[in-house]
DNA sequence: GTGAAAGCGCTAACAT
DNA sequence: ATGTTAGCGCTTTCAC
């Protein structure tokens, strides 16, 4: 900035007001401080504007997801980049991999950039650690797990309501035996999709002592190998809900080896892709992760202009889509 | 900082060596430092450390794709976080959608914040206008596309080849009229995919004059309605090689719904999720997105190590995996 | 309409 | 082993 003020034969100030739209510039001068800008391929250091702004805004935002390579992440990246591409703001990104470790360092690592805000995916135990950050002002918004401990926005999808609706599902047609295949039981979703599902079996009256409940599952391989085991048990289900995408996947596979899944029911829960093109074509209920990442975005730029009000849980519904592996009867 | 000196009842200079690590400081200074530090839940401000580092290193590296959302750019994504992170670097990403407009306003968002690197999937006709940081020493890695009038580093996978492998595949099964259905032809994968084709099949002697070469379908459902309007003609095709990603799906629906899946063979560029469990199961010439990653971080660091040796364009190598739709031979 | 000086949070270079 | 001063590139404040 001092080369182009010198360039242009200006003070350093004004170069500072052309290039920020401020007023009080004439014409000529402006023109001539964007020429000597252009010519030196000036770019303004939005780092040490921040260093010395009132707002000491950085214009950047974390993101902390379980991986920045799966799909339900990306959906989710995407929407929060382009509410805050309209701002100017850029996207910080970090996976996870479900480690509270790599959580801690990561959020270090943005708050050490100065983020304006944080969007994540938690997957502590507690994010009292949180805390101090909170009260200094940075907004928080925890997007799909809901957090203990702190007060701040939230937005999850209808875990509990999902699976009851599958469950409901499968009970419409006629299924009482109903495998459950959930991931790890320290996940919060997981147990919110569990709750659901045994609540559902309640109310419609379902004895759930003999249910086949198996969790801890967090892979497709786990997934596929668990449902081969219960298939070739004594008394197997007669469908399954598989309460995510990778443990829905390991379950297809399961029941293409046993050269059941024309006979054996499936609904899963969040979207798989290419789904409708199997044969049959897989039903799930699936998850909005667009409309997640679009709300948290949201709340994160509300708070950032002025809104102050106690923070709140969003809950993003879920919808069945039948696609024929859900629609089947019992033997 | 200033506040935790004052706490600490040192000076602002040893707060700075506690926090970065730097020798000659006595432990129980050390000790009281840190203590200091915690209580007051201090996170050291990066970019006022970058401002006056003699490096003037911001750890920060940006990554301009087609969509976060998209799986491609997603694994390519993960694999660059992957290296970044043992380095302590943190990552933008940035969408482009294929328009050269938002290709420049992002460029530009983070020049602004001083990346240390560049890595982008550039969708503008000329990369000229990179220059100027290309002289001043920022690293430059074009993934997936080539650039123009620019000399970087290149990192790209082998779509010719891949596509005369996916060609001489088909031909192998006793195909001759095999019909191409291609993306955009000014982006300049698409063009590479569309000569290995057609130069497969001239080593091959076949004629190429009546092969149907279709080519500006950029969606699910252009490559749908194409392939369709295509097999219902006078002279349909035995085998169809899809060259990318979306344009497979769509030529897939497009089979399935004229009941053709189990007769017209398909090829697809670029893996598809679940192609395994599709009937019959998708035969495609697979990329390798991580690996193209991996190695794009890998030439940002090792410029920013120091190594001023020449671009090079680095070719991933694809690979043929085959899953029943395109060992079909011609009815 | 313009510019000079001070200062944002930190580190480099030099004291002590 | 520790502290002081200047300055990174910008904005704020205030003077012209």
């Amino acid at each position: 900035m001092k080369n182009v003020a010198a360039l242009a034969g200006v003070g350093i100030k004004t170069v500072s007001r052309v290039i920020n739209g401020e007023p009080n510039v004439s014409a000529v001068t402006t023109a001539r401080v964007r020429a000597a800008a252009d010519s030196l391929d000036f770019h303004p250091d939005l780092h040490a504007r921040n260093l010395r702004r009132a707002d000491g805004r950085s214009s950047t935002l974390g993101l902390l997801v379980g991986s920045v390579g799966n799909p339900f992440s990306g959906a989710m990246h995407r929407a929060i980049e382009d509410l805050a591409s309209t701002r100017g703001v850029a996207v910080f990104a970090s996976s996870l991999d479900d480690d509270p470790d790599r959580e801690e360092v990561a959020v270090s690592a943005f708050l050490r950039r100065r983020v304006d805000g944080l969007i994540l995916t938690t997957v502590s135990k507690s994010q009292g650690y949180l805390l101090p950050e909170l009260r200094r002002g940075t907004p928080l918004v925890f997007v799909d797990r809901e957090p203990a401990g702190v007060e701040a926005d939230v937005v999850v999808s209808d875990n509990a309501a999902g699976a009851a609706a599958a469950t409901r599902h499968l009970l419409s047609f006629g299924h009482r035996r109903i495998a459950f295949l959930g991931d790890r039981t320290d996940i919060q979703t997981a147990q919110e999709r569990r709750r659901g599902f045994l609540e559902e079996l309640g109310r419609a009256g379902v004895a759930t002592a003999d249910i086949p409940v198996i969790t801890g599952l967090h892979d497709e391989d786990a997934a596929n190998r668990a449902l081969i085991a219960l298939l070739e048990s004594e008394h197997p289900p007669t469908a399954v809900f598989s309460s995510q995408n990778l443990i829905t996947i390991g379950a297809v596979r399961g029941l293409r080896e046993l050269g059941l899944h024309r006979t054996i029911a499936l609904v899963g829960f969040d979207d798989v892709p290419l789904a409708d093109l199997l044969e049959p074509g897989i039903t799930v209920v699936a998850q909005n992760p667009s409309e997640i990442g679009r709300l948290a975005a949201e709340r994160i730029f509300a708070r950032l202009d002025g809104d102050r009000s106690a923070g709140r849980t969003y809950v993003v519904p879920t919808e069945l889509i039948t696609r024929g592996s859900g629609e089947m009867r019992p033997k």
